[in-house]
DNA sequence: CTTGACCACGTACACATGTACGCGGTAGAG
DNA sequence: CTCTACCGCGTACATGTGTACGTGGTCAAG
């Protein structure tokens, strides 16, 4: 399934101001970063390169500037990386992992909602599909 | 919060391994590992050796063979290994990744119904709490 | 005592990752 | 035209990671 290779943790750091950048300058990347996760210009540009090499961005000289655009939509990179993580932590169950969060993690009364909406849409679901 | 240095993907496996076994020899924690994701004795050797270094686990000689436990939680690791994936693909919003595996991945009937045994629980502790 | 099985431990090594410098080129300011 | 600010790109380098070999020592069988 997958095919590229995964990316690392600053890679994804990367990747994922590029998400939401949509489309960026090397520059951009740089600034959009958020005060107190800062990097070196160089750093991010680096991984740029590299994200580039491992093909999931895609950058493309207009003018004189880099411009980097996302060609793995993060969806895909974000089932990725949690595929392999349930594999490594839970032996591929998705189950414990929600639990997990659920209650390791504290979930408010508002989220607790939406989850249960969730969940009903979901019985819905399997119920006509 | 989490001072040791974070565990690798081979180093997780083995530690995993160490986990179900609750204490072993290197030789027990090779033959635990799953066919198909079989290492080589001296690999495990070398992550165990590795997981003493980062401070996971603690082996000690009894006789003329090493026996290794556990010194860190698999809670624990859990806990901060998700904190760290919360926190690089979600910003660490815990709910977009239960929705995730909620709808991206196959949650059955079953798990369903755990999953809703759970919001109930959690609501009355919400409740009483 | 000799041989074999087994093990701890040091060491190795290629590739990945985190982080960055510096050269050489160019667009815009003066 | 010259200086400056900026940028692409090659390169670097320490450390991390995946994977493993070989040496030397020890217990047990013969």
């Amino acid at each position: 399934m997958s095919d590229r290779p995964a990316l690392s943790k600053g890679e994804m750091e990367v990747a994922r101001t590029l998400w939401e950048l949509g489309s960026a300058t090397v520059r951009q990347v740089h600034a959009a970063f958020p005060a107190g996760r800062a990097m070196d210009f160089a750093t991010v540009q680096t991984y740029l390169r590299r994200l580039e090499a491992k093909g999931y961005v895609h950058g493309r000289l207009e003018g004189r500037v880099r411009v980097y655009r996302a060609k793995v939509k993060p969806k895909t990179v974000i089932r990725e990386t949690i595929d392999d993580v349930l594999e490594r932590l839970f032996g591929g169950e998705a189950l414990p992992l929600v639990r997990h969060l659920i209650e390791e993690r504290g979930i408010n009364d508002d989220e607790l909602a939406q989850l249960r909406a969730l969940l009903d849409k979901l019985e819905r679901q399997h119920r006509n599909g």
